[in-house]
DNA sequence: CCAAAAGTGTTACATATACACCCATGC
DNA sequence: GCATGGGTGTATATGTAACACTTTTGG
């Protein structure tokens, strides 16, 4: 027997939800299509399931192509089916997203592919069931990034305790007391010091720390939660 | 243009991973194969994507096709997809899980499809990757069953306290106590009670309750957490 | 000197945990 | 009477939330 017999074979497309951080605000990296179908609209990076390619493997081909960028945090989020989702063909599509550091990338991709970093507050509409997708990653973001730290993805290498706060202000959408913040961040052992202090900031008086990569394996191996208390603020 | 012009067509299985309950331990329904390709082995329940069906439609007529039942809590898990998964053919897998009511289902399609119940603790080795998408769904489960009480779906209609405790101590493989779970359930105001009494215990004493809906739906649309206490035991 | 950013300390409140007692039924 | 299962109450610990003060730097 070469296959099976019954059954249609159909299109796997994968689309790639990329999600950056400046700062100040969460960003995606959206694609203002030069090809066709539904040329000069906003889509998300996307590819197409090769025959002799694993699922994960061609996620990471498609992110490499946009960014450049290899071994990045990159998580399978959901499959979207409906039958008429891709009015070309009927497709369905793996949904992946991706944690980058946004200093990180290649611009000379980025700017093949008429890629840009959007604000996730000034998204414009996007084709298909895309806006649906970035609906539902960020919601898996904010759910993730609660029980394992995996906001530290999105900063570069070294970091303030104040610009990780802005990162986690900007993923559920709060404001945190600082002083809180600070203490719990600091019991969770996650962070080294450098002994090098910022700065670009305004007083250049934040401590540079860097991640302690053990402590950081074992919070991802999942023997003790995150930040619990931001379980609530997932489900809004 | 009749469709993209590129890439390859493949086919896309389902497979669903079942949950029940008996009073006593989580259940999965298993299918002792009688058709090929692994003859013999243990498998889940399976069925393949039809060109013109929506993806969760399809899942849903798998499940009904082995438990007669319709309208039960049914959710993507996750699409599993190494070209070598299933050695007959390219096949990516998109999983359900379902939770059912262990006493609706329909006995005849069961026997018909050589399915039993069998104890989670006691699960055989499965084809393929099976035992993958077990173990994720039920990471899955105890995760969605700490912040949203779907666990009720397991549950006949009418049920006691302790049959409720009994089932989160089963699916998060501990010991709880009586009187704090007993006050934690009541604070949510999900259960209703009947006036009714379980006349199958042996003290005859435990009072029956019915869900509250409005409550029930109130608590999935995600204003509110569950029991956030366990989301640490998720992470295990 | 003042404003803005960053670091540290204390207190109150809520929630989870641990534990003790009472009641009803069947044998 | 007593064993079993089921219902209710209270003290303690832990963690979260709310809030004040000090230091440094640039202008």
């Amino acid at each position: 027997m070469t296959g099976y017999q019954h059954s249609s074979r159909i299109l796997v497309a994968l689309d790639c939800i990329i999600f950056g951080f400046d700062g100040e605000a969460l960003k995606l990296l959206l694609i203002k299509r030069n090809f066709d179908p539904e040329f000069g609209k906003w889509s998300l990076m996307g590819g197409f399931l090769n025959a002799d390619e694993d699922l994960h493997d061609a996620a990471t081909r498609i992110l490499f192509t946009l960014t450049g960028l290899q071994n990045n945090y990159l998580e399978q989020l959901q499959t979207f089916g409906a039958v008429k989702r891709d009015p070309v063909e009927r497709t369905i599509s793996v949904v992946y997203y991706s944690l980058v550091n946004i200093d990180d990338q290649d611009p000379l991709a980025l700017k093949t592919h008429n890629a840009s970093w959007i604000d996730l507050s000034n998204k414009p509409r996007l084709i298909f069931d895309h806006d649906q997708m970035v609906e539902a990653a960020l919601r898996q973001l904010r759910y993730k990034a609660a029980l394992y730290p995996i906001g530290f993805e999105l900063l570069p290498e070294k970091f303030t305790v104040p610009q990780l706060q802005k990162l986690y202000e900007a993923i559920y959408n709060v404001k945190l007391d600082r002083r809180n913040f600070s203490r719990k961040i600091m019991a969770t052992e996650l962070l080294m010091g450098t002994g090098e202090k910022d700065l670009t900031s305004v007083t250049k008086k934040g401590q540079l720390f860097k991640l302690n990569k053990e402590k950081y394996q074992d919070y991802l191996n999942g023997y003790q939660s995150f930040l619990p208390e931001f379980t609530e603020l997932s489900l809004s």
